[in-house]
DNA sequence: CGAGTCGTTGAACGGAATCAATCGTCGTGG
DNA sequence: CCACGACGATTGATTCCGTTCAACGACTCG
């Protein structure tokens, strides 16, 4: 999880610092100064932003675990919004505290760059999954790829809904070829275990 | 361009090493030992990861400008195969170099975590673009996005094959979602320059 | 001058989204 | 303790739109 990363390699576990955001409230607004980077605990945080012609682009959801606005670090300003969309917890770490811990400590810098590469990974692999057509060769690709190597089982800790959104399905879709692919002997299903055949 | 960034970052723009890769040549194979990280100068590199069953996962496609293997920086070894699709050169950055400057220099470790940063939201932004269902709301996101907010004017410098293909949209479709645009009076075309309405 | 590629348009097909309905489970509150 | 609502899981029917196959003109490059 990104924000237990980020606490420990920021803080002293208990010195960080949180904030309950209401739904629709602002955690900061498109071009406002940036002081902090931030992390949601529980909850939803959406990033968006309005171009001149009043059009607004969804950046980006932030879920529970993921941090946002990293990019405040070399940033004078927001370059978005960010608002709640559920009642959310989010950790705040001001810049100038991250920025001071970089420059004094070499090798909480490296865990940091360690930490941006692995997610600059897996989401390039997101996106790689994104442009496979078929709903069931990209559950497939899924699948193996967040399988357990020496057992080939996958345990799913999440709502299959959201698993769906996250290979970009509609729930149903994702429900109707978990079905065949286990008629089709592909994979076996106990409970939220899959086997892979 | 990434690239441009990390040569000036880790090296004197001369001492660069490159090497040029014939198509179908490995970079490097998965479980090899990481000594480098890596971008491409010119052509296409790519990098897929195999499963014990013997399916193959394209992890990435690293085209002309982006870096790749980057999180070698903190593993021993490489967790997939990287080969060139085309006659492809690139920049071999050692890791002992890199690791030596990060630790070193705090301000280089900084702009290399603004780079990875700023990388990890445009990467979002692609994702979030994706969950779009309708190809002309996809297409006219990405085209505000890039937009210069003050002229609403954008100039495609790549074959418009290429868009269409970051945007998971076939190539037709993308053509045909243009002229509709245009004809329903929302863009303006003239060359390769799209003026939004 | 031909090969290759980009840009463009047409027609048809297929598969995923969507709408809709049902069932089970969990938690809440009266 | 039960009724109720909320939500996840599941299946069915229908629609729609993006892919695919196909064909053609324009342009570049060797």
């Amino acid at each position: 999880m990104i924000i237990d990363t980020l606490d420990k390699l920021f803080f002293d576990a208990s010195s960080v610092q949180k904030q309950n955001i209401a739904p629709g409230q602002y955690v900061f607004r498109q071009g406002d100064p940036a002081p902090n980077i931030y992390a949601v605990e529980s909850g939803q945080v959406k990033l968006e932003r309005y171009t001149l012609e009043g059009r607004n682009i969804i950046m980006h959801i932030a879920n529970a675990g993921d941090s946002f606005a990293e990019a405040a670090l070399s940033s004078e300003i927001y370059h978005c919004n960010a608002t709640a969309i559920v009642p959310s917890i989010i950790h705040i770490y001001p810049k100038k505290n991250i920025l001071r811990v970089l420059r004094s400590q070499p090798d909480k810098a490296e865990e940091y760059i360690a930490l941006l590469a692995s997610q600059v990974r897996a989401l390039r692999t997101k996106l790689e999954i994104r442009n496979i057509l078929s709903a069931r060769e990209r559950m497939l690709q899924h699948f193996f790829l967040i399988a357990n190597p020496s057992t080939a089982e996958i345990t799913l800790n999440m709502p299959h809904k959201e698993i769906a959104g996250e290979l970009g399905l509609a729930h149903e879709t994702f429900y109707r070829e978990l079905s065949k692919l286990e008629k089709d002997g592909v994979i076996r299903r106990r409970g939220n275990k899959i086997l892979l055949i």
